[in-house]
DNA sequence: CTGATCTCAGTACTACTGACATTA
DNA sequence: CTAATGTCAGTATTACTGAGATCA
């Protein structure tokens, strides 16, 4: 359900044409165009696979990773370095999936100024079926073969690590 | 400047680990979480490096749409496509732009329902500046070489076919 | 006291829905 | 009349700044 009908050509292409032509070369331009583009494609096709959960892909990815934690809960700070958002972000997520009794906040047992985060027995089952919608819709990443999406991740990750997202190489 | 210092490992190799050992095979997920994050770093720099032009990315990708127009001016309906925007997102930006007089409005000359947006010259000086700041980060886009940025590029526009962003293969 | 953790208020930006005016 | 083009109002999300409360 794109906003527009399909275009005969490429957009994206197109402008890295007269880009080349007019200011210099475009290959950066063109793949952060793209990059920025499949964002988009991606993020519609998600939310509107959880919609029906009232999950974002956000609240998706904090349930994930609270599924994942040893206790089933995490400080909210671990939270934001773990998921990359600021921490009024993560404020704001918690208390949206607390609200609807995802998760459920409690005081930390030694670290009085720390709030853990542990996800709830509904959590759990609202991120089962939630993920069952997303890999329904291969999370809207079609086209490519095994080979090709793991080929995808190398490149990005080779780009966050770049940027210093994370330190440890391999 | 990182909302957060590094992690010493990979959050998202690790959370691939254990989605595949506890879910299922996690090339996907890993994919498309990598999309996300790495839009997220360029959205950043690119923002960062545009906020003393006073320009958002969205506002940028229209003036360089209009630089490369025929006459310099596109009706609003045409830059939605082109952009992929929502048709209310496009009177946004160009609400915006006009405000700060890097584009003007004008009536169709046949077509009384069309407006019609030019570039001005204000518009094409912001737009050089802006260029230029944006090249010399590299749209934040790094840790790849010409080839492996180009072959990103391929990657991504491979999924956009898919997805139904344009028809035309090639 | 200094620094860490978290929350709150407020701002900015973009996407999207639904309604509506104008014109082809 | 039907369809296309834009705009407006209002809602939803998330990012981020700055301030402040609490606690190690």
């Amino acid at each position: 359900m794109p906003a527009h009908r399909p275009l005969p050509f490429d957009p994206i292409a197109r402008a890295g044409e007269l880009w080349s032509e007019r200011i210099g070369p475009s290959a950066t331009m063109a793949a952060v165009t793209n990059i920025m583009r499949v964002q988009q494609i991606l993020q519609q096709a998600v939310d509107t696979a959880l919609r029906p959960h009232r999950l974002t892909f956000a609240r998706y990815e904090a349930l994930v990773l609270l599924s994942f934690a040893q206790r089933s809960s995490l400080p909210m700070r671990m939270m934001g370095e773990r998921l990359q958002v600021h921490p009024t972000s993560v404020t704001n997520i918690v208390d949206r999936l607390q609200a609807d009794h995802l998760v459920e906040r409690n005081p930390h047992p030694t670290d009085g100024r720390t709030t853990l985060v542990a996800i709830t027995v509904a959590g759990r089952q609202r991120l089962q079926a939630a993920t069952i919608a997303l890999t329904a819709v291969e999370f809207g990443l079609v086209g490519l073969d095994r080979a090709q999406t793991e080929q995808l991740t190398s490149l990005l990750t080779e780009v966050r690590r770049a940027a210093g997202d994370f330190t440890k190489p391999r």
